[in-house]
DNA sequence: TGGTAATAGTTGGTTTTGTAACTAACAAGG
DNA sequence: CCTTGTTAGTTACAAAACCAACTATTACCA
């Protein structure tokens, strides 16, 4: 049992952050790809558009700090699935406006709900405090 | 913008679990990676290894809660940058035994050094209430 | 025993990501 | 205007991840 005084994993902070994001994120992952067939950068695009209305995708990366290109292929698969349009700008024509078409607004929706009550089921297993120290540090960490 | 009634991203667990453990995985990521070609699955191979001393694969996956796939290929990775030896169980021949060589403990070393510092860095962001607190919320939701 | 099931670990084929180069459109200075 | 530089977004190729099938060995039990 070489060196377990030098240091200790089960206290590294991006191990346990991987652990614990992994741990929160595959039961959730089942229900918008099963039901919708998203896969993870879909689904947090379409959240992002979601909750700002209409967006460039220069705009969902410096939101979400996904990269250009895995926005770019997101919007190619919302797109195909017709949750998503996009139209180009009159000012700057590289820019491309994205917005959620009514389909996409209602997965949107449907999803939100999913999101929420499988929020408060993992919150649920933390006292009020805890829950609000947990949500300060972990928005601190996310940059 | 619609619909921001219904759904915060912002508190939304999953999510900031995500963005975290990104963010603090990233810059420690360089260190493994640059001065010692380590793959991020290799590196979690090498610091079981080096907490626990011998394990077998599947020891591996059990506490990490690596895809055996995943670990069989880091395993390949260290054994061939000689930081890791195989030995075949005498009383059952599927089973191998990972340890470490001298040379992979000496990484693993330095790698320890490298990520405590790292971890208070990170930790010093909060109070020693704080730090605690996140600690224990993060261990329970890492399962 | 002999046959089926279970376990340890690897390999192959497909999908997904990452990195870098690319096109297209605008900006700014001469 | 024209060259150079910058920004928005896409595409191409290589690396890595995912899933399923595979080999080899051991366990179970009729």
């Amino acid at each position: 049992m070489p060196n377990a005084d030098i240091f200790d994993l089960a206290s590294f902070l991006p191990y346990l952050l991987n652990r614990a994001a992994e741990e929160s994120s595959v039961e959730f992952a089942r229900i918008y790809k099963d039901n919708y067939g998203l896969l993870r950068t879909e689904w947090r695009v379409l959240f992002h558009l979601g909750q700002h209305g209409e967006l460039t995708a220069t705009d969902i990366g410096r939101i979400s700090r996904l990269h250009k290109t895995k926005i770019s292929r997101a919007v190619a698969g919302l797109q195909k699935r017709r949750y998503l349009r996009k139209t180009t700008s009159a000012e700057d024509r590289r820019r491309e406006f994205l917005k959620l078409t009514d389909l996409g607004v209602k997965v949107f929706e449907a999803l939100s709900e999913e999101a929420q009550s499988y929020n408060q089921r993992l919150l649920a297993r933390f006292s009020p405090k805890e829950q609000e120290a947990l949500l300060y540090s972990l928005k601190k960490l996310g940059g």
